[in-house]
RNA sequence: GCGGCCGUCGUCUAGCCUGGCUAAGACGUCAGCCUUCCAAGCUGAAGAUCCCGGGUUCGAAUCCCGGCGGCCGCACCA
């Protein structure tokens, strides 16, 4: 299966399943905004553990959860009140609908005319005579954009809110009283989890384009001065697939393949940390099932990095539905931030140098679309066997551990996979019962939804208490003792231990 | 926002062109029976404002208009 067909199968699936669907249906809809339900809410939580576990505990890095909603001065500040807002005309005749700047640089032969402000955009409609590219109709009156949603904040108008199109400004905010918590030692980095909104003209795709979704970012500070990563040769020798600047420029389609170490000797990327993360990145995505082989990193060119980047890599991953979607983007803010913030609020956001020199921290960014990534394990898992539906996602990110279930429903059988069921769950795995059916179907059923083992009961159990542990990717069977299984499905979901060590082959 | 296609139980579909019994089937769900390892079978049940509103008509899922929503393309996606 291929193309719209897997994204349809998949959507479809993920409905029927209960991983998610279109919210606000009872109300006739409105795009862009997606219900997680049961497994999906599951997925999604291992995900954030997997980022976790890759990204904050090995480095020590601190975690924060800041507001959605901020008030107008802090996205003034940053900048977004300016650059999220696109300028746009509409032409009188034939009703199509031009960004402004982008209208100026093709028929002026201009370039950058966004960075030039909104006035100098409309000045310069007028000056050039500018008129519809497609039927040379007149236009109208420029109108504002805002990809942000705007709100009040307290009763009878009071301050204008934002709700936070990214959730990085929230670590800048709180860098002097992070930075305190990290004990004032360079580098460290704040990180958080949490939804974002951005007012998107066209949502599409289902979870790839969200006007309300939840975003994985980590801002790293350190010194410019002293810009080796302490960790970088754990990753130096991985190889990337990397589409640079000048090759985008030129629009070299094929990716060169470098490690990254060479990567940043070459100057490809600018710093160690950020091809740090870019190779603790392709780490991760690999780790939720994505080949290394359909994993690339893009580099944006000017005109479309955002106005605090001095240089963006995003993460793409090949889907068959789609092609290459971003997952992650990788970008060096520098101490644009920072600066920024010390600039509008005026407290001093410096930090002291062992020589008594002060500076602003500079910061790498990566940055996730979680609900992307659900969406790519998804498919990446998606498999026919049979006539059969499997997901064979990572076991460590399968919203159900295991499934528990009696041979057949009678003869004490559901008894006995009942406590075998509850000391699974005393044990803190993910476990569901069913005895519905079949075995054939409840086994049908589990893989499905990716459950990674079947745990079934029969008959030999009642006389020697040994289970059948069902792998559901080869569908081949082990026998064990039930008193085992606790310890060793857990090793096993870990990935410390492979089926075959969970028990003797039937 | 423009253009093309589309909208029927939880899911997938039939019915629509050519208006007419109580909107049909499969899957799934529930109850019961059966069932010793890969979506078996039997009996029964529940489940649909036919996307919404208006119009035409004796009569609309079906025809017409408007809206909403979805998918794709264009544009946009920091």
């Amino acid at each position: 299966m291929e193309g719209r067909e897997l994204h349809e199968a998949i959507m479809e699936l993920a409905r029927r399943r209960g991983f998610f669907w279109p919210s606000f249906e009872m109300y006739g809809g409105l795009r862009g905004f997606y219900t997680y339900g049961n497994l999906g809410t599951k997925l999604k939580r291992n995900i954030e553990k997997a980022w976790r576990r890759f990204f904050v505990d090995p480095h020590g890095f601190l975690e924060l959860d800041t507001p959605v909603l901020n008030p107008l001065r802090v996205f003034k500040a940053s900048g977004h009140l300016e650059h999220f807002k696109d300028v746009m005309v509409e032409c009188f005749k034939c009703h199509r609908v031009f960004r402004a700047d982008h209208l100026i640089e093709e028929e002026a032969g201009l370039e950058y005319v966004e960075a030039m402000g909104e006035e100098a955009i409309k000045r310069l409609l007028r000056e050039k005579g500018i008129r519809c590219p497609e039927c040379g109709g007149d236009l109208g009156e420029p109108q504002e954009f805002l990809t942000m949603f705007q709100t009040q904040i307290g009763p009878m108008g009071g301050e204008p809110g934002f709700a936070r199109p990214e959730a990085a400004q929230g670590m800048f905010l709180n860098f002097k009283l992070g930075f305190h918590h990290a004990r004032e030692r360079l580098p460290f980095a704040l990180a958080q989890i949490g939804k974002v909104m951005r007012n998107e003209i066209s949502p599409r795709r289902g979870l790839l384009r969200l006007r309300e979704f939840t975003i994985m970012e980590l801002e790293l500070f350190f010194d410019p001065q002293e810009g080796q990563c302490p960790w970088f040769k754990e990753v130096s020798d991985e190889s990337v697939k990397l589409i640079t600047e000048e090759m985008e420029a030129e629009g070299f389609k094929e990716p060169l393949e470098v490690t990254l170490g060479e990567a940043v000797e070459r100057g490809y990327i600018k710093t160690e940390w950020q091809a740090y993360f870019m190779g603790v990145s392709k780490r991760f995505i690999t780790y939720l099932g994505v080949p290394p082989e359909r994993q690339r990193f893009r580099a944006h060119l000017p005109e479309e990095r955002s106005h605090y980047s001095t240089q963006t890599y995003d993460h793409e991953v090949y889907l068959e539905s789609w092609g290459w979607i971003e997952v992650a983007g990788h970008a060096y803010r520098t101490d644009y931030d920072l600066k920024a913030h010390q600039k509008a609020s005026g407290v001093d956001l410096t930090v002291r140098r062992a020589d008594g020199s002060r500076f602003l921290p500079h910061v790498v960014e990566p940055s996730f679309g979680l609900d992307r990534l659900v969406y790519v394990a998804l498919e990446v898992a998606y498999r026919k066997r049979d006539g059969r539906t499997v997901l064979a996602l990572p076991r460590w990110i399968a919203p159900i551990q295991a499934a528990v279930m009696p041979l057949v429903a009678r003869d004490g059988l559901p008894e006995r996979a009942r406590e075998i069921w509850s000391q699974l769950k005393d044990a803190g795995l993910t476990v569901e019962y069913e005895e519905k059916g079949s075995i054939g179907k409840r086994y049908a059923r589990q893989d499905e939804i990716g459950t990674p083992i079947a745990v079934t009961v029969d008959y030999q159990t009642l006389e020697d208490d040994t289970v059948t542990l069902r792998d559901r990717d080869s569908w081949r069977q082990v026998r064990q003792e039930a008193s085992r299984l606790p310890e060793l499905l857990r090793s096993y979901i870990n990935g410390e231990r492979e089926f075959d060590e969970l028990g003797r082959p039937l």
